[in-house]
DNA sequence: AATGAATGAGCGTTCATTCAT
DNA sequence: TATGAATGAACGCTCATTCAT
């Protein structure tokens, strides 16, 4: 299957002294600790023991920890849009064969060891923290342009807004999953069935899916017991 | 709207008027700290502090800050489980009609902050601690049995073990769904037509979905260039 | 064997309301605990619990745990006082006979867990603490006090303050063997040899002793090498 | 007089220049704060002061009190080895001399504030803590291996394991007086007289004594009230 | 480029003590 | 008498960070 690098470089630290390297090794001893580990055991001094190194030296190449988590971060979503330029580049299928390839290639990505236990991560960060928020919401857009290419090809009748709703459906459906069918996760051995019911699902929901439907709750409140009565 | 209690308290903590009530308050001033400042802000003297009273009187209440967390987090999660049996308590619906107000409900649910901000980290925290997984998982397990009991009514010619993971796709799409368009996050306004795709696409889904869509592609190897020759 | 009392409360605390038995119970659980689990753990919250009531409760009989432990060491100090009365009041024997008793029921007293346990830190504790250190020194004096009436008769040869050196040197000859030959010391299990070697030797030490012998290094300085040259 | 010298270093910990002097003032500080004010008083926070650091750094170099007050103990146990190594080399004596020599060497050692404030304390925490027990423990034996090289040689007559019990009276003996005419004890003005009986006493013992004094009492049973009428 | 040393703040936790009831 | 509630200080320890070498 297709692999995701690990990490990607910010451009411009291409010179390979000893230091460029050092930084990798840093960044992926940062990785382990931080998908084995969690968050909370992402500190200086793991990382450093992890690397093989002193502390001093590591806050040699990263001023502050914030730095090295932003770093680390931004490369390690940078990494997953490799997938995404892959999945674009593909031209010998149909759009509702490629669709299908993509809802498949997410779902078995998320039960990889590092998505399931870096995203949910990245979720809860992104809470708190606005830098963090940003980049993943870039990553998902990148992610909803493979999605926002390819549906328009298999229904056309969708306003461009109607059209990213159903993007950003469909690729919400998946990530959802990371937390049942992830690595190590109590469904992860119904993967395979899990990935017919999302493609027949969501290709239906592509093909099929009017105007009238997504606007049919629009504006109307909304409440457990809509019943003629006024709620609350 | 029908609303999440924020808490429901474990019978036995602080048996007396004065502690029960100072119990009730530094689990509410804990849930505060936690969707507020994030699970890393959530230490002894921040909840203390968020409550108005000492490190020590803390620690007289709670042995360890384990213990607090454990019984501030099977209290947040039992609360939940109300919001299921209120569904499953309503007679005057069709399985069709009840079904979709589920899809609904559950989608406002996330827009709160207390969801948008509690379920990320949970995620985050049960991939490193197996008592934070165990609670998620058994929250997850009740919330499916709504959706189990109403599932087979709709649609009959699945086998149990298909139905059930029916429901967890419709969990998972709705859960995913946190990220985007929960509290403060960017897709937040659109919230209304995504409640009309998610409705139409997974009752849809429960509808029309055979054996045969969900094990199409069972045993088959998969990669992204399945193409004859062998990938990698 | 002759038993010890485990503790002795102080006169003027006989009027035998409940509070009186709780404070009883108090200075047992104390005890227990001191002997059990050492100094360090002689905490109010640990000696409440010994005893089946609260903090609160403890530290309304004892204002201070200063004070706690002030009375709970006089009293088991004073519980030893006994012992040396029962040994005087024995006339049947003469003076070198009840001698040699004396030595052998101190001995066979230090093998005790409560004179193993309590005496060292007693020792330990009068090094910083005036307090206990004049406590400890009086219950010796009174130890003291039998050898010193038993000496003269056996030995009427030294001065008194020769003879009450000799009763000295005895008694620490004996209270130095705790640290070996105490209660699940390496070297308990040899007492009995032990009391043959201390009650021969003492005795000798008694009869025969000189005031040429006591005096003979006195006021000579005194060097591992004291060759003719001067040392240092 | 031979002097013991205040600790003896471990080698290993802190191997830079800087950070050896450091681990020998935190040692020294420890050391001082034990003596002067008790095992109570020696936190991390009150050696720091003692040593003008922080806390932090003192923990830069003992990762746990624990391995601090072990490599203490065990430094300063060790610096005690010394001086029975030194007093085993003297060839100049007959035995006698060097027993009688090895007598008054620790009579007045034990007048040292360090041996008068240290050994008490050690015996105490010997009664809870295994670790302390062995290494107290492990340094009498060496202490004793002395005596046991010279009893022989003044009383040929006696079984090995006689004349080790021999060597451990002595010993015990000797280590009783710390408590009475230790540093600042009351009886510490009169330590030369006090020689003067150890050494007539004892030199008497190792030569006069028999097997048959040794095992005088052995298997028989022992009560204070040992009249032909059972006790109790 | 890398280390060892050091700081200062904060962590969870324990404790003696006070006090209203 | 006895309890439960509460305080404030101290504990051992970890951490990000700084800095001289």
């Amino acid at each position: 299957m297709f692999e995701v690098p690990r990490l990607k470089l910010r451009p411009g630290t291409g010179n390979y002294s000893k230091g460029q390297a050092r930084v990798v090794e840093i960044l992926e001893a940062a990785l382990d600790v931080l998908l084995d580990e969690g968050y909370q055991a992402l500190t200086m001094r793991r990382i450093a023991k992890a690397c093989g190194i002193t502390v001093g030296n590591v806050t040699y190449y990263y001023k502050s920890k914030d730095d090295l988590v932003r770093d680390l971060l931004t490369g390690v979503l940078e990494s997953y849009m490799d997938i995404f330029d892959h999945i674009a580049s593909d031209t010998t299928k149909t759009a509702e064969e490629k669709f299908v390839t993509v809802i498949r290639l997410l779902l078995e990505d998320i039960t990889s060891k590092k998505t399931t236990h870096l995203f949910p991560q990245l979720w809860a960060l992104s809470n708190h923290d606005p830098f963090i928020a940003e980049c993943v919401d870039e990553m998902y857009t990148g992610a909803r342009a493979v999605l926002n290419r390819m549906i328009p090809e298999i229904n056309p009748n969708l306003s461009e807004e109607e059209q990213k709703l159903v993007a950003l459906f469909v690729s919400a459906s998946i990530e959802g999953m990371t937390v049942f069918a992830g690595y190590n996760k109590p469904w992860r051995p119904h993967m395979q069935q899990i990935e017919g019911i999302a493609a027949k699902s969501l290709l239906d929901c592509v093909k099929n899916i009017t105007s009238e439907d997504i606007n049919r709750f629009r504006d109307k409140d909304f409440s457990l017991d809509d019943s003629p009565s006024a709620p609350k």
